[in-house]
DNA sequence: TTTATTTACACAATCGATTGCGTAAAAGTT
DNA sequence: AACTTTTACGCAATCGATTGTGTAAATAAA
């Protein structure tokens, strides 16, 4: 498509006799300029039809307003959930979103790592893909003084201001209700052990077992994707146990609402004879039934407050020691769990 | 945060000792640079960590390889398959995505759609706000020979390129279907009727009824967001009716599912009671008990089809009638209705 | 009235890459 | 040997906005 000439503002200059630096200042209320001319300037652009140049500003000012916003997939109910909290408060605050998705693949995080760098993004909102072990595409930004917040999926030890869940003690207390409900024997499923919030929550699966007493068994691990397919896997091979577990911990709610109904397939009743917690309160798991027992993730909330911590860095004068940001989950008490026989320990 | 000096172009052309046109033009593989030349250039830009500033070159070259994508909400199933789809296209073909929700607000709408121009976007891919009746603010992409496409959510009588599913047709199997099924007395949830494609689903709905001899009722639709919530109280509001309708065929799944769970509470029997038909293939459509059978939307597959078309747009050397891009629904027979009694009459 | 200050604006460089045009040297042609 | 063509590269303008510096004129202060 063959370009048009657009309106600038050495075109209102030009309409109005004035010089474009005239123009720029009065457009962006500069002291220095004189009210008529200022009256003069906005009401030649408004009937000119001046819309300003993102582009050229943010050469000259080595700005773009844009924050890139790097996400494992977009069409997840958590994630699509964070990034609309990262548009509200992005977009309330004058900045642009711009999104790619890693697919869970390293090769394309790094890919992607590199195109904002290309578009000179202000600031960046990362969470890992489940592939990624090695974190030196991030040292582009890092070294660039670009701002950079992991949200969620973070890394371990990394320098960075980070927005998350206590994951370790949201798996304790998840784990425990189901202990405290009378599970005895708990099957965990997880992701990629790579992925630190993964590899958090099945460490809180693990303490809170220990804690009361039940010992850890690797084997009622099972770690993977996390999707339904895999749910539906997980399902047939616990059928296959010799002794059926009582309680069933998931690192997510798509593995745990598929297998869920594998196992009622196989003539099991939830929560009777298997309880299901979950993790994330996706949509599905209020619509499950028995409705799932999940712990809150405040998708939203993440968004918001990654938003709000980038443009904090983006605006910040001063570099300042990374900050940790950590948002409250909560078990929401469905009804694939049982009733709990012991009252749940003060905090 | 203060900017550091980036690695230009001219950075590389004093470390070697050329003029930076050489450079760019070896960077970009220009014939008129000697081979020796052009591989000292692209040593050296590894060497030195070069990436190309696209704010700069897109100033110059009036392009940015962005695509706005404009839609109302980002975090539904159906919205953020789409953009996966966009995203998936647009990035294998070097574009980057950027995304504004309307929060299906017209103002939003207009907002974001300055805001794309301001960034020198080279297309937009539009799914309208479920308040937008006036579309003057396209004029902005059409008067500047902006590609646009509109996808799903299009509007009626533009002259632009639509990536779309021929609702009146899906609209009038589903309904079709239920009578076949042996429903009599079907009611329908549609959403703001200044969507062209709840009109149209209206519509084909309207049209099932006639062609079977079943008069249309009025009372029988029920108009609003399509939420959730909303289901709740249209089912509530089903349940006054002195007469039960036989079947429902609702506009999405959203607000088929939760009427489904309330009327069930009421006890009704779901397919036998009443049977159900919801609109794309969300998650919850597949969990929910019984299984709501529902019409698939190929999300992932308008929002590929969709940036197919304006990458073809954007590289157009002159314009073309606009084009309409009809996507095949199907209906996705699940549980939520009964056995067709009489076959369907062939297409 | 003279000096200092403020007001109101313009000049020109700058951001980093691209590109039309120009040119010297090398290679090829008669 | 004289001429044409090709190869390889540089100059300088350009994209559109921003901004440090300079400078008249108007106003205030001395």
């Amino acid at each position: 498509m063959e370009k048009k000439k657009r309106v600038t503002i050495y075109d209102i200059a030009k309409h109005l006799g004035v010089s474009g630096t005239t123009v720029s200042r009065a457009l962006s209320d500069h002291h220095s300029i004189g009210d008529k001319t200022k009256k003069a300037v906005l009401q030649a652009a408004k009937e000119m039809g001046y819309i300003p140049n993102t582009i050229a500003a943010g050469l000259r000012k080595k700005q773009t307003n844009t924050i890139g916003v790097l996400i494992p997939w977009i069409n997840r109910p958590f994630i699509s959930s964070m990034i609309s909290g990262i548009e509200e408060v992005a977009n309330d605050a004058g900045y642009n979103v711009i999104i790619s998705q890693s697919c869970d693949s390293y090769k394309k995080e790094v890919a992607n790592a590199e195109t904002f760098f290309s578009n000179r993004v202000d600031g960046v909102i990362a969470s890992m893909a489940m592939e990624t072990e090695d974190f030196s595409h991030f040292n582009l930004f890092i070294d660039n003084d670009i701002a950079l917040v992991f949200a969620d999926r973070v890394g371990k030890n990394l320098p960075q201001d980070k927005v998350m869940i206590d994951n370790f003690a949201a798996a304790f207390e998840a784990t425990e209700y189901l202990i405290h409900s009378g599970c005895r024997k708990i099957v965990h499923f997880t992701g990629a052990p790579n992925r630190e919030i993964y590899k958090l929550r099945r460490a809180g699966y693990q303490d809170a077992l220990e804690k009361n007493g039940i010992p850890y068994d690797e084997k009622l691990v099972f770690s993977g994707l996390l999707s339904g397919e895999e749910g539906v896997r997980n399902a047939k091979a616990i059928l296959e146990l010799k002794e059926l577990p009582d309680g069933i911990f998931s690192a997510n709610d798509t593995v745990a609402v598929h297998a869920m109904i594998e196992l009622k397939k196989a003539g099991l009743k939830i929560p009777d004879d298997i309880s299901f917690i979950g993790f994330n309160d996706d949509p599905i798991a209020s619509i499950v039934e028995p409705q799932l027992t999940t712990v809150s993730h405040p998708a939203l909330e993440i968004g918001r407050s990654s938003a709000r911590q980038i443009i904090k860095r983006i605006n910040a004068k001063h570099s300042s020691p990374p900050e940790n940001i950590v948002l409250p989950t909560q078990i929401i008490v469905r009804e694939s769990t049982r009733k709990l026989v012991k009252s749940v320990p003060p905090k």
